[in-house]
DNA sequence: CAGTGGTCTAGACCACAAG
DNA sequence: TTGTGGTCTAGACCACTGG
């Protein structure tokens, strides 16, 4: 039983079953979208809506006059859901807390100058602090902040609230980029965590921008133990 | 100067803009559809489809009859383009390697049956190889194949392809989840990666799915130095 | 039950890029 | 130049679910 060729879910489900079958091979041609309407007795939009999720997925590539081509390169494309730090806490069933450690005006270290696209010698925000779950440590920040793009954070009272909340509430959000990599825990960061030194930890360097650039770029340090999941 | 608000990015853009200007805060009903598309002078499939691409991003919710709000837990969702092996280390202009290591029907231990959901006891293949870049060692791969889903993996000679390519473009796709964590390098790993055993190691869990149920579970653990990006 | 989003249709015009 | 995907429109029916 074939499923419904008169929805985008049954289109995609029929291509690709026409895929994983080799109907189609890596770097085939596909038929256009009006041919394939025409075959599945759908209207083009709805082949349209379905090919454009394959795409989306990774499996195909299409190009304008080019055509649809079956992908050379299958990548597949996981969707990370990264939620604020305390909504990830407090929704395994732990108490959040939240200590600012420093928080001064600073001249960045070079790579995080690249990072946020200043000139050299320009002083930026820069914050650290400690993310407790049930009292434990979870998390360091070592963030830096725009102010020139950003001056609404020097009024903030980041004692209280974490730059983390602030921000994703109060800056318009255009896009960002993700590195996570694997280190061995310093001196500083095994005392702050609460681990041995060298011990691994899973780091997170974050850079979200906004309208006007990058706004602000954090590593996120997580204490052993942590675990990031995705799912297609 | 606003975006042209009869393209769907246009009225995405102003949606956007009343989000990040607070015009509509966290937990806010928007208006229907009908009404937006009648604010904006436009289809209502053209609100629909840049609603829809709010919501895949986090930060709106939608559900029939209840309408659409603010997402009061603003998570982002980056994508992440996770290439095959041999074309991740292709790509950076290095040589790639490929070295089976081992190749035999096993039991999986617990965890692995669990992540299989196969009854105890049953024998799985069970695969481990090293994959190199410019002659040195760049992941360990370590992967357990549900036989009972893929039979054809049984004949497939992975001394000269590697599972992995083998398996993207000949497991009918359905889904997959990703862990992602930081562990100490054991003495055998240690000596396959060629580092220091306790060196802080990356490594992803995962899973691929099949159309009738897990089919496959890797772990993949990567030399000293390695990073996973992602965008938004 | 009824309101809201989910989706389909048929037709149309446009933007892009291959040749 | 011309074919292909990208998108818009207006109208329609449906599916889910809150009240």
């Amino acid at each position: 039983m074939t499923a419904d060729l008169n929805t985008w879910q049954g289109v995609r489900g029929e291509v690709l079953r026409r895929l994983n079958s080799r109907v189609w091979e890596p770097g085939d041609l596909l038929p256009t979208e009006a041919a394939l309407a025409a075959e599945f007795g759908c209207a083009r939009t709805t082949v349209n809506r379905a090919l454009r999720d394959l795409a989306s997925s990774g499996l195909l590539d299409r190009r304008r006059k080019a055509g649809t081509r079956v992908a050379l390169n299958p990548t597949r494309h996981p969707v990370l859901r990264i939620p604020v730090i305390r909504q990830e806490i407090e929704g395994r069933g732990h108490a959040y807390g939240y200590a600012l450690r420093s928080r001064r005006m600073a001249v960045p270290p070079a790579d995080m100058r690249a990072r946020l696209d200043v000139e050299p010698g320009v002083p930026l925000l820069h914050l650290t602090a400690l993310h407790h779950a049930d009292g434990k440590p979870y998390m360091y920040e070592d963030r830096w902040i725009n102010t020139a793009l950003l001056p609404a954070a020097l009024s903030v009272d980041f004692d209280v609230l974490g730059a983390n909340e602030w921000l994703v509430a109060n800056v318009p959000f255009s896009g960002g980029d993700f590195r996570f990599m694997a280190t061995g825990a310093s001196r500083a960061e095994a005392e702050m965590l609460a681990c041995a030194p060298g011990e691994a930890l899973f780091v997170i360097d974050r850079t979200t921008h906004g309208d006007h650039g990058p706004a602000t770029t954090a590593r996120l340090t997580f204490a052993p133990g942590y675990r990031m999941s995705a799912q297609i």
